[in-house]
RNA sequence: GCUCACGUAGCUCAGUCGGUAGAGCGCGUCCUUGGUAAGGACGAGGUCACCAGUUCAAUCCUGGUCGUGAGCUCCA
């Protein structure tokens, strides 16, 4: 075991027994090993071990632990699955992000009531502490068993395993499953689980294949962890952007005028404003210009992109203008590339970075549309940098450098970086050749490499035209959030035919990379919203600060004040309605107001407001200019 | 798009085993001028998502359409 003296313990030995030889178990009763890796294999704790090497526990509170208990969970739901519904057919059940499923083949969707029974018919398995045995057996034994207990889905997993393949068998009781395993030892240790939620879902993931029955549960290590959990799946629940965005007056959508279009009533759009400005202001300070393009363009132009060919299922079919075809726009970079093209480019003009805060629509799917994060018209926070080849990486590394900015500027602390490269098994769905991807991965790369950058590949992730690094961002509940992209396009200067020309004289083919920052407006006024629970900090908030009479006396007076704040530049108003201040306090909580001034005759005649903040509460009375340079300084530092 | 569920006042939701509806909040008017999370009275407001069908009669039953939700798949 790493960091202990090598151990001589008889062959056969379970390797549970090893590590406890060793005292590395029980150790931390909280997390207790739940599996272990010799010589970095995953297996069960009882498996025996055979031969000499490094044998390391795997805890409940690991991630491979988690997903040992929750795969060990999704074992035991499907048991009980099978004595109450003895006719369902098994698919798959594995462990997933924060839980697990399992697929049934079933004739009806299961009830939430079933889902009742399903959680108290586990109980009784877990109870029983049965012990889960593996078997490893020839793919024919294996065959004629799932034939034999009527499963035509395990029959095909199994069809389907490779040439050679370790086919193994999980029982416990008189339940028995395909699976590679490993999992805890009896059903007994499965201590902390819930079942969430049913919903159909192909098998396969294929909508050509029958639909199935899915179960979704999670599984914790103990009881507290569990607890915590559906806590906080409440609080998303209670951060629900949709929810806020109606309480909070931010945006609608409207069923007449279509689904996935978003209306932002004058408190979002004030949100958006701001950010937006925020944004064209760094984007300026960092190189970039400021571009607008129109909404809609010949069908030409979108051959020649490539759109056509490519994307053609996400966008609006073409209208016609007198004689020609046009086309909502999907994406911004085929105008981008127009104005290039406008002039004949030096090597000395370059790189030119366009930035448009460009209206795209797509058409989605009607059953994927979700609030803000999910429409069919949305504005992105585009831009195209336009280079030679030997700018590339250091280009890349600006972005990369203006992500990190502001996404601590709205308070985005972690985040993950993703490489995401073609499905290697699927080259022909991607645009451009060979070398010309190649090229482009490794310019990813040596960016992310020169600014010491560590990331995961994603194969199959990338969008028809090139690789890209895929930035995901955690908010304040942890979920991550599809934050900012970054690709390096050698394939639209080639079918567009961009040139520049280099000190040589010479005609050059620049390169493109097309980014986004936030994303879209909408997805990330969705986010944000989720983020700040609705409770924006004071620079993003759409009311800053409401003043609060006591008694229609101090209206004039809360005015002045208020006049005060705005004059200051800062966003103030007045409650004026004839209500008690404990009303108004509630409603200003509620709106999730930052800086609420509670003004009665003391502080009119004291020439002070009486401050309340949203987090602390009544903070008592200060001069009317004090506050106001505090609220300054508070928006100034986007805290 | 597919599967399942849902669609009743601005919001949250009752209700009608088929006889055209109700609460709380919100909104309006009035009373109240009250010191840190809901003062009181009165009032307005609904083609029960839409379109067909069954029926003497449909908000309720049936079918379709649209929308919403949970997923599958996809994505900014």
């Amino acid at each position: 075991m790493p960091g202990h003296a090598a151990q001589a313990v008889a062959p056969g030995t379970p390797a549970g027994q090893v590590l406890k030889a060793v005292e590395a178990l029980g150790g931390n009763g909280d997390a207790p090993a739940v599996a272990a890796k010799l010589n970095g294999a995953l297996i069960d704790l009882n498996r025996s071990v055979q031969a000499g090497g490094t044998l390391e526990p795997v805890l409940a509170s690991s991630d491979e632990g988690r997903e040992i208990l929750r795969h060990t969970a999704a074992h035991v739901m499907a048991q009980a699955v099978k004595e109450l519904f003895p006719k369902a057919k098994l698919a798959i059940g594995p462990a997933i992000a924060d839980g697990f499923y399992y697929d049934f083949d079933v004739d009806r969707p299961f009830t939430p009531e079933d889902l009742e029974k399903i959680e108290a018919a586990m109980a009784k398995v877990v109870a029983a502490n049965y012990p889960l045995v593996r078997e490893e057996v020839p793919r024919a034994e294996a065959l004629r068993l799932f034939e034999g207990l009527n499963e035509p889905y395990k029959v095909e997993l199994v069809r389907d395993l490779p040439e050679g393949a370790t086919i193994s068998l999980y029982r416990q009781g008189d339940y028995v499953d395909l699976c590679a395993g490993p999992h805890l030892t009896s059903t007994g240790k499965v201590k902390a689980y819930k079942l969430l939620s049913g919903a159909g879902a192909y098998w396969r993931g294929d909508e050509k294949n029958p639909m199935l029955q899915r179960i979704y549960g999670t599984a914790f290590e103990s009881k507290e962890l569990l607890e915590d959990h559906l806590f906080k799946l409440e609080e998303a629940k209670r951060r629900d952007h949709r929810r806020l965005g109606k309480d909070l007056d931010l945006f609608s959508i409207h069923e007449e005028a279509g689904t996935g279009l978003i209306f932002w009533h004058p408190k979002g759009a004030l949100v958006r404003e701001i950010i937006e400005n925020f944004w064209r202001q760094e984007h300026r300070r960092r190189g970039y210009d400021i571009v607008y393009s129109p909404h809609i363009a010949r069908v030409e132009l979108w051959k020649i992109s490539g759109h056509w060919d490519w994307y053609k299922e996400n966008m609006y079919s073409p209208m016609a203008v007198d004689e020609q075809e046009f086309m909502l726009k999907p994406m911004n970079c085929p105008f981008h590339i127009m104005m290039y093209k406008d002039q004949l480019r030096s090597y000395r003009d370059l790189p030119l970075r366009w930035g448009e805060l460009g209206t795209v629509y797509r058409y989605e799917r009607s059953g994927v549309l979700h609030g803000l994060l999910r429409v069919r018209g949305f504005t992105q926070d585009d831009a195209h940098i336009f280079c030679r080849p030997d700018q590339l990486s250091d280009e890349i590394m600006g972005v990369l450098d203006l992500c990190k900015f502001m996404m601590q500027s709205f308070g985005y602390k972690d985040y993950e970086v993703h490489l995401s490269v073609r499905d290697p098994l699927n080259k022909q769905k991607y645009a451009g050749t060979e070398d010309v991807w190649q090229a482009a991965e490794a310019a990813l790369v040596a960016a992310m490499d020169a600014h010491q950058m560590s990331y995961v590949v994603d194969e199959g992730e990338a969008k028809f035209y090139g690789p890209a690094i895929d930035i995901k961002v955690k908010d304040a509940l942890g979920r991550g959030w599809q934050g900012p992209t970054i690709q390096a396009d050698f394939n639209l200067p080639e079918r567009f035919g961009m040139t520049y020309i280099g000190e040589d004289g010479k005609e050059h083919r620049p390169v493109m990379i097309h980014r986004t920052v936030l994303g879209s407006m909408e997805r990330f006024f969705g986010g944000l919203i989720e983020h700040y629970a609705g409770a924006f900090p004071v620079w993003l908030a759409p009311v800053q600060v409401r003043i609060m009479p006591i008694t229609d006396g101090q209206l004039p007076y809360c005015q002045e004040v208020a006049e005060k704040f705005c004059a200051a530049g800062l966003r103030a108003e007045v409650d004026k309605r004839n209500e008690k201040i404990g009303f108004k306090i509630r409603e200003a909580q509620l709106q999730k107001i930052p800086y609420m001034l509670v003004v009665g005759n003391r502080e009119m005649e004291s020439g002070q407001v009486a401050v309340r903040s949203r987090e602390k509460g009544d903070e008592g009375a200060a001069a009317v200019e004090d506050v106001l340079r505090r609220v300054q300084e508070e928006a100034a530092a986007r805290r």
